[in-house]
RNA sequence: CGGGGCGUAGCGCAGCCUGGUAGCGCAUCUGUUUUGGGAACAGAGGGUCGCAGGUUCGAAUCCUGCCGCCCCGACCA
């Protein structure tokens, strides 16, 4: 992509409504723009990244078996007075009337509306474990919007629902998405923790929030360090494997996390000292086995292997996907801007032109970025008639892991620059040796 | 929803207290010179001062109401 015909609107001073560094980068390097309290446009680079992660997310949840589908943003009333949630939940939802007067809401989640799904086709054993999931946005209305999207009313989320025949199952299940989320979590370049979560009125212990540790974060947690230690890493997982699964799940839930919600100071204090943390924490998914809750009060009943009808039992599993992008930033960045993981960046690497207009150094360019396309690779070409400074701030700003510089200096010697956003090393190559490594730095991903 | 603050050019702001027909920086456009880390000079364009009403000869400025946005708190992926 060329950047002089590109939609890239970036920003050299900060609005004044961003308080924390996520809000103002997004802004600034063009990603979203305010639409309303907590409701934003997703411009072409922030669509970018977005679209990255949910595709990141959507592959994860497949690899673990489990079953897209789409339910509409727009919801009946009806299911919501059936499990009798239309009236406890507040005003975080958004009530709406159609013209015929009937009551409609912009869905904050979907329980009710899977469970009506799944008790209209599935009525045995047989169809079971059964989890489905969507990547559709939410809106809560929230009373206080702020921070960008990390706490916006209209959100998008993958959010997957899992259907059992009993407990021993569903757990499988709460271990199967754990894995599954751990894997999204590393491959979106992110390390974030299982915690020890607050399963709220309906009890039991199986609810854990996934926290990226960042100063903005809006939990305090407490934690042992061996923790930040554990990785998945290249080691292959089989989601048939329910042993494999639990001794993943024990190996992550061994280690002493949780948000205030559940801390506990008499077992922190069993960690050892020295390995003893606290600090804020955003939570970026959520997965929860809360039983029949759902399925008794919606009549989902299933058959199991001794002929019996029993309720269902379902856990809800969730993953903020807009969120994901302000704790991306909040964990990489510097004081010249976003610095992308190479998982979900929106370009894979920048070519910068320090002299435009230049027969050679233009062709130079064309033929580096021409060199990546053709290797199924996206560059973003700054193409623009501007000072090397310029550039070098847009580039820093919107935060490409690597960028390629050319000028007519290093192609006199026939190379040209190689620099990672991360470490700001730099490296003189001759460009086709440039392409070949960029080509394998995203070879894995 | 309680408390606080803000709304003036695309962005960041001054002007408001003490009323007299709108200004600065950046950005944009034209031209010239420039070009290895946010260029210089010259010129130009762009604003019903959030909306409505009131006071006044006259309102960005004073008064009233409304709307929007931000911050702190209680609630949340």
């Amino acid at each position: 992509m060329r950047l002089s015909r590109y939609f890239l609107p970036v920003l050299k001073e900060t609005p004044a409504e961003a308080q924390i560094v996520s809000h103002r980068y997004m802004l600034r390097a063009g990603l979203i723009k305010q639409a309303a309290a907590g409701i934003y446009s997703w411009l072409p680079l922030g669509l970018r990244v977005l679209r990255n992660i949910e595709r990141i997310v959507d592959e994860e949840q497949q690899l673990a078996g489990h079953i897209p589908l789409l339910m509409p943003t727009l919801q009946s009333a009806d299911l919501w007075r059936e499990s009798g949630r239309y009236d406890v939940y507040g005003d975080e939802m958004l009530r709406i009337k159609d013209r015929q007067g009937r009551d409609l809401l912009y869905g904050p989640t979907n329980e009710e509306m899977i469970t009506d799904i799944f008790r209209s086709y599935v009525s045995s054993y047989r169809d079971l474990p059964l989890t489905l999931y969507h990547i559709q946005w939410k809106f809560r209305d929230e009373m206080r919007p702020r921070f960008g999207v990390m706490r916006g009313r209209e959100f998008l989320m993958k959010d997957g629902y899992s259907f059992d025949v009993d407990r021993d199952s569903a757990l499988v299940a709460y271990d199967r998405h754990m894995v599954s989320y751990l894997r999204t979590y590393e491959r979106i370049g992110l390390q974030a923790i299982p915690m020890r979560a607050d399963s709220g009125p309906i009890g039991g212990e199986y609810t854990h929030e996934f926290l990226v540790l960042a100063e903005t974060g809006e939990s305090e947690v407490f934690y042992d360090s061996a923790i930040l230690d554990l990785k998945l890493a290249d080691r292959p997982v089989n989601y048939a494997d329910t042993d494999q699964l639990k001794s993943i799940v024990a190996e992550w839930t061994a280690p002493y996390a949780r948000t205030d919600e559940t801390h506990d100071a008499a077992l922190f204090a069993n960690v050892p000292s020295d390995r003893q943390r606290s600090s804020r924490g955003i939570e970026v998914g959520q997965i929860f086995y809360f039983g029949t809750k759902y399925s008794e009060a919606m009549n989902a009943m299933v058959t199991n292997s001794e002929g019996k009808r029993v309720p269902a039992e379902m856990g809800s599993h969730g993953i903020g996907v807009s969120r994901l992008l302000g704790a991306i930033i909040e964990a990489n960045h510097d004081d010249k801007g976003i610095i992308w993981p190479e998982g979900v960046t929106p370009f894979h690497c920048g070519i910068v032109n320090l002299r435009q207009g230049d027969i050679e150094t233009d062709a130079a360019c064309v033929a580096l970025h021409d060199g990546l396309v053709a290797l199924g690779l996206d560059p973003l070409y700054d193409d623009r008639d501007e000072r090397a400074g310029a550039k070098f701030a847009t580039m820093d700003l919107i935060g490409l892991p690597w960028r390629i510089t050319v000028g007519p200096k290093g192609l006199k010697n026939g190379v040209v620059e190689l620099t990672s956003r991360r470490t700001g090393e730099t490296e003189e190559l001759p460009p086709e040796q440039a392409v070949e490594r960029i080509a394998r730095i995203y070879a894995g991903l």
